[in-house]
RNA sequence: GCGGGUGUAGCUCAGUGGUAGAGCGUCACGUUGCCAACGUGAAUGUCGUGGGUUCGAGCCCCAUCACCCGCUCCA
């Protein structure tokens, strides 16, 4: 036992290391001491992540039938794609809810290491034993009064029953109303003034526009793809003829200042969706929903995910968010995680008509069960929409609706890195080691080698005639170095498929073997098939 | 952001204050006739980075960056 195989090493760390070694993935601006939170695809994952990408539009855009309705959908549908600017105006990521949600004041505990959301500490003013302290929980409901009078009694040292010690002033406060935070208990603190100072947590990406551009001129770097789709749902429908029920697919970067990037590519701060909004109409939005929830987790499991380590989770009703009707989310079981946890790959939102009405409208929020233009301290909207008439006609039932967006969202690196950990396979051969990646082929970054058995009696030239005829049709690689046996180990670990061998007898009869990846076995077959072949082991 | 750990060749690592190392990999030539063979030769190091202590630092100290683990965060 030597090499890579007698290391002492997890799974995951095996695999970041065949990343570096084969050219899969390198740290961001390494020569430099890398970038937290930031990748390069190398000559062998940019064809793999390429792929992936290839794999998901083909699937889901240009391959899609139109005129056909697929198993378990409730009707046919169009399907378009779209390549939106990563800058947008700031006044989408208002509207989107992104701003609020991701431009937070945090103020951060000294003692107890939490971080808070500012504006949702909440507190009230105590007297007891001639001290006077703001007692703050991060809890503003009745549980949160009943949690204050318990600090406050443990604070003061009292017992239950001397709870008339104590003396509250005042009504509950946010703590944004404490200018002084040195008689501020900490929701879970037993000192006072652990509480520092409020910091601002710019989970979005500022970018400045113009060359002379100041604060003023500030905009972000998308955190997500979806809202160019929505931005153009018009500029789609008065272009290109689609009637609801219908899809627009985007490819594309985006952008967030993720806390704490961590596991590999998994959490990186800048990173590639791949999105579809789905318009259709409200009444049938709820079974739209559940025909993407399965198509796309049945395209993973296509793609070669075993079962065992793939979910579709339904989220829970108090963990879908304030617009959405019904969310799932397409999980791994990544090596890095502890076993029985799972890392989202996908999530399937139903957002209803939230999006399109708040790009409309105004921001909205939830109002009991209906949503409301969102308000501002003077009764105007919040933030306000583009005020465009985003609703839609649909000429055969002459009805006019705001479409419901069913929107599946899929990560690009995390699909990458979920097929890579699949794909990893240390195996024994013939009493020796070898380390496969078993990619499907449609997935792989060279779909054949073609290898001269020997370096000698025509065999190069041979070989060399197959690579270039093959080379319109596939991807391939002409290896002509060394033993064959360590040729064939290193497409092993490129994850390459099928491995063509120029020998002897192809002198005699113009045939050469075919090596599979995974079974190892070698099939003879005419040169004249080969690509027949290889088209028809790479579509099963 | 906090606590702990790590950082030396492409990869995995050894090197506890005195000449920069190993295995594997890579490249060339020869040999070899189907699964990391063999022989000969070769290339490859800001010892993560910056400062300090010392006659002298890969090694000790400080800072910083990156990665890993645990908290925290996760639209």
């Amino acid at each position: 036992m030597q090499g890579i195989f007698a290391m002492d090493m997890s799974k995951m760390d095996k695999l970041v290391s065949l990343c570096k070694r084969r050219g899969f993935i390198f740290q961001s601006s390494e020569i430099y001491g890398g970038l937290n939170g930031f990748w390069d695809y190398g000559p062998l994952g940019v064809e793999l992540k390429r792929n992936i990408k290839d794999a998901w539009w083909r699937d889901m855009v240009t391959g899609h039938d139109d005129l056909s309705t697929l198993p378990g959908a409730p009707a046919p549908y169009e399907m378009v794609g779209l390549d939106c600017a990563i800058v947008m105006h700031p006044q989408v990521w208002k509207c989107s809810g992104h701003y609020d949600l991701f431009h937070d004041y945090k103020v951060e505990c000294k003692e107890s290491k939490k971080r808070y959301r500012y504006d949702q500490v909440w507190g009230r003013w105590v007297e007891a034993k001639g001290q006077r302290v703001f007692v703050a929980v991060a809890n503003p409901g009745e549980e949160g009064v009943k949690e204050a009078e318990q600090k406050a009694l443990k604070f003061f040292n009292l017992r239950a029953k001397n709870v008339d010690e104590l003396k509250w002033d005042g009504d509950v406060l946010c703590l944004n109303a404490i200018k002084d935070f040195t008689q501020v208990l900490g929701p879970e603190a037993k000192a006072l003034g652990t509480l520092g100072e409020p910091r601002e947590f710019n989970l979005m990406m500022k970018t400045i526009i113009g060359a002379l551009g100041g604060e003023e001129d500030a905009a972000f770097l998308r955190p997500e793809t979806a809202q160019g789709i929505f931005c153009n749902y018009k500029n789609v429908i008065d272009s290109s003829r689609v009637k609801i029920p219908f899809g627009i697919a985007q490819i594309g970067k985006s952008f967030r200042n993720e806390i704490t990037p961590r596991n590999f590519t998994f959490r990186s701060r800048e990173f590639e969706q791949m999105e579809i909004e789905f318009f259709c109409e409200p009444k049938s939005s709820p079974d739209w929903y559940k025909f993407w929830r399965d198509r796309r987790y049945q395209w993973y499991l296509n793609l070669g995910l075993a079962k065992e380590r793939l979910r579709l989770r339904d989220h829970h009703q108090d963990e879908l968010s304030h617009y959405s009707c019904g969310t799932a989310d397409i999980e791994y079981a990544f090596p890095f995680l502890a076993a029985g946890d799972f890392g989202e790959l996908e999530g399937i939102a139903h957002r209803g008509d939230f999006d399109l009405r708040s790009h409309s409208e105004g921001k909205l929020k939830k109002d009991g069960t209906n949503l409301v233009v969102e308000l501002g301290p003077e009764g105007k909207p919040k933030y306000k929409g583009s005020g465009k008439d985003l609703s839609y006609f649909d000429e055969a039932t002459r009805e006019r609706f705001i479409s419901h967006v069913i929107e599946p969202s899929a990560g690009a690196d995390r699909a990458t890195l979920a097929f890579l950990c699949e794909a990893y396979h240390e195996e024994e051969v013939n009493g020796e080691q070898r380390v496969v990646l078993k990619l499907h082929p449609r997935i792989a970054p060279f779909k054949a080698a073609i290898f001269p058995l020997v370096k000698k009696d025509g065999m190069p030239e041979i070989a060399q005639k197959i690579y270039r005829d093959l080379k319109p049709h596939f991807n391939v690689f002409y290896d002509e170095g060394g033993a064959v046996g360590r040729r064939y180990r290193r497409q092993d670990e490129a994850g390459t498929p099928y491995c063509v061998t120029v020998d002897g007898q192809t002198l005699q009869d113009q045939t050469v073997t075919i090596r599979d990846r995974d079974t190892l076995k070698q099939d003879r077959v005419p040169i004249a098939e080969l690509a027949a072949i290889i088209h028809a082991r790479i579509r099963s």
